[in-house]
DNA sequence: AGGTAAACTGATAATAGTTATCACTTTAGG
DNA sequence: CCTAAAGTGATAACTATTATCAGTTTACCT
């Protein structure tokens, strides 16, 4: 992978960013930064850092993925109220790979959790 | 949610036909069926059966939406190499929501364990 | 430096999966 | 049966994403 300005300016902004933006908000956050890059360029630079574990692709939230900076594994949460993405920490789901290898046999590569519910914020001013 | 013939024959090729089907499969499957279903119709009664919890819809295993008719609780995962999705018990995550709530205060409605790797068969054949 | 091959960009077009529209048909209760 | 509500399916539309490709940039080799 050779070096370009886009995709430093856009790790730069996923980084500055926990929101695990989808590609449609990453452009408009890129834009607000004055840095006009092509939606092109943006999704092959997403996938190409995706592949290469840089950043990691969230599918299953909603129709468009999202994406995420931190590459440390832990789960999503989607507010069903607010639509924001949380992390979940790993250790919630403790020996779930070994488990679930001995129980299938299969290799597994990897795994994604995603939970869907209310969040604090939204639960309190549900209840107001 | 009324009676619909088209609607009975969705949920019974859905039931006869273990693997977790996307729209496009089951439009196939039921033309073989001799159903001839409009797609229109397809998604309308999926989305309904989903949401009414009679069946459940699989989202990020890959770009389409797959269908299940086991709604008890359990996992997926797909195999990179034959596309194959087979079920997961869900003893492999045990107090999973239980943990997450304690860990977040988030109130869980329901999520989703996607899993991905390569198969027993596929394992088998790769080794040969 | 200077050349060049490989990598990257971004405008345009295409694609896939799904939902909206809407005239017509079916269902179900009084 | 009558009628309102629910369902159908052809057509068109939409959204998220990928393919194409001519022009640009990067990086490495002299």
């Amino acid at each position: 992978m050779n070096y370009s300005k886009q995709r430093e300016k856009i790790l730069d902004v996923l980084a500055n960013n926990a929101v695990h933006p989808t590609a449609e908000t990453l452009l408009a956050l890129l834009k607000a930064n004055d840095s006009n890059i092509g939606f092109t360029t943006l999704y092959r630079n997403l996938n190409q850092l995706a592949q290469a574990g840089i950043i990691k692709k969230i599918e299953g939230l909603e129709t468009s993925a999202h994406f995420d900076h931190n590459t440390f594994e832990h789960y999503h949460f989607i507010c069903e109220e607010c639509g924001k993405v949380f992390d979940i920490p790993a250790h919630v789901a403790p020996d779930l790979v070994k488990n679930t290898q001995s129980a299938t046999g299969f290799d597994i590569a990897g795994h994604d959790i995603v939970f869907h519910g209310v969040c604090t914020e939204c639960k309190q001013k549900k209840g107001q």
